[in-house]
DNA sequence: ATTAGGG
DNA sequence: CCCTAAT
């Protein structure tokens, strides 16, 4: 207990350890997914500084059947980091970058000011530049310091608002790269606000009390601030994202301040990367694996039970980089990353070892510091075997038909994920072994295009028998 | 707390 | 990926 706690708050130290030896030698698995997310600024430096590390790296993914299994995740990482060095990475930023604009400008006045503020000094510190986005970055980017500072203040920010500032209004952004007396005088001025504003009853405009909570309806000023005190769920804030693009600028603006707020945090982070990767190395990797998204955020945040003003996992209820732009509009996956290729290896490693149904085992033996729950882990197999069968299909037409496929996933894999298949039929997965044959030569028989066919399997696999 | 199943 | 029911 006191041990774990005494972790969590000096992992700051740990970050800087496990930097500067690059050999990565975990130690607690607490530990280890300690600094996982908080390294995650490193790695994205140290992929875009010395491109040597990146190749290093890039070919020890190429051979992740090393065994090294408490190396996997941080491996995952490394792959994935060096994934983002290509132009879509950019793309993505770029985009978050005009998002972020687009919400920040209607609200400098209130507490858009201060955090911007807090940026600038951030900056200064380093380089002294002047106060425009541009500058923010280049402040930001070109200290080659900054990825260890920006760590230790991260924690040190992150403590000091958990365990000072009465309300959550600062939590929602803890990985903003600020430093820690920012951090402080920003609660303090909140304090002093809310001494003002208690001193002065006609001031609620400035600052919404509590008492006014109830009658906060559709007035701007008082609503933007009461969601600073309720504790935005995940949900809400999401809902307010989405909604966002359809309101009028003005009010969405206002409602989700916050989450832009935050947005200021991490969008550093990002533009330092893109900073850094002008013209990229891609192509490192050898191409079968599709390039996931951001993947910035390390942990999706389990569902939290109770959204109280205590919880401390701020940093990454809102850090969840959902880049994923189809699938935002879909209530569902929100946090959607998609599978790499290593880790669809190691579930049919998993599998292959303990069997179906051992899901926690597997995340606990494969997945151990990574964000896959063994939910997620059924999922995937799940549709595995889908896209097995699916394959199945339509590799008879392929050779027909010289359609590409489709088909992200190597062979072999398939291959393995069938003989699973066909050992350890997934429960109820209906008509596991039937149907797929009857999908396959229906498929085969019935239908000679492509995709028809693949639509066609998984509606006869899905299909619950009357 | 885990798992299965459905959306 | 998420949610829920069942165990």
């Amino acid at each position: 207990m006191d041990q774990q706690e005494y972790l969590r708050k000096h992992s700051n130290v740990k970050c800087q350890r496990v930097r500067v030896e690059e050999s990565f030698v975990p130690a607690l698995q607490d530990e280890e997914m300690e600094v996982e997310h908080l390294l995650e600024q490193h790695r994205n430096d140290r992929v875009s500084m010395d491109a040597d590390s990146l190749d290093s790296h890039a070919t020890l993914n190429g051979k992740h059947d090393l065994g090294l299994e408490v190396l996997d995740g941080f491996l995952d990482d490394v792959e994935i980091d060096d994934l983002e060095g290509t132009n879509v990475f950019s793309g993505a930023c770029e985009e978050y970058f005009l998002d972020f604009e687009f919400d920040n400008n209607p609200e400098v006045l209130g507490f858009g000011l201060s955090d911007c503020s807090l940026l600038q000094n951030s900056s200064s510190e380093s380089h002294s530049s002047g106060f425009s986005g541009s500058s923010i970055v280049g402040g930001v980017s070109e200290s080659p310091k900054v990825p260890i500072a920006q760590s230790e203040y991260k924690n040190d920010s992150l403590d000091g608002t958990a365990s000072h500032d009465p309300h959550d209004a600062f939590r929602n952004n803890p990985s903003q790269p600020s430093n820690g007396d920012c951090m402080y005088s920003i609660s303090l001025d909140m304090k002093h606000l809310h001494a003002f504003n208690n001193n002065h009853p006609l001031a609620g405009g400035i600052l919404s009390s509590e008492n006014e909570k109830d009658s906060v309806k559709k007035v701007q000023p008082p609503a933007l601030r009461e969601k600073r005190f309720r504790k935005p769920t995940k949900r809400y804030i999401e809902e307010f994202s989405n909604m966002r693009s359809k309101e009028k600028v003005s009010e969405a603006a206002a409602k989700t301040k916050h989450l832009s707020l935050s947005s200021c945090g991490e969008l550093n982070t990002r533009l330092k990367a893109l900073r850094k990767i002008p013209g990229d190395t891609c192509s490192n990797r050898n191409n079968d694996v599709r390039l996931p998204e951001l993947k910035i955020c390390k942990g999706r945040p389990k569902k939290e039970k109770f959204e109280s003003d205590k919880e401390p996992l701020s940093s990454e209820s809102e850090d969840e980089c959902m880049t994923l732009k189809k699938s935002r509009s879909k209530d569902r996956r929100k946090n959607q990353r998609l599978w790499t290729l290593p880790e669809v290896v190691k579930l049919v490693d998993g599998i292959s070892e303990y069997g179906i149904g051992q899901w926690t085992n597997i995340k606990r033996f494969f997945f151990d510091s990574s964000y896959r729950t063994p939910t997620d882990i059924r999922d995937k197999w799940r549709n595995l075997l889908r896209a097995s069968s699916a394959y199945k299909s339509i590799d008879e037409e392929a050779e027909q038909n010289d359609q590409p496929s489709l088909r992200p996933l190597p062979f072999d894999v398939v291959h393995r994920v069938r003989e699973l298949a066909k050992i350890h039929p997934y429960p109820r997965v209906h008509g596991s072994k039937k149907s797929r044959v009857r999908v396959c030569t229906s498929a085969v028989d019935g239908q000679s295009k492509g995709s028809p066919a693949i639509s066609l399997g998984k509606r006869n696999l899905r299909r619950k028998y009357t």
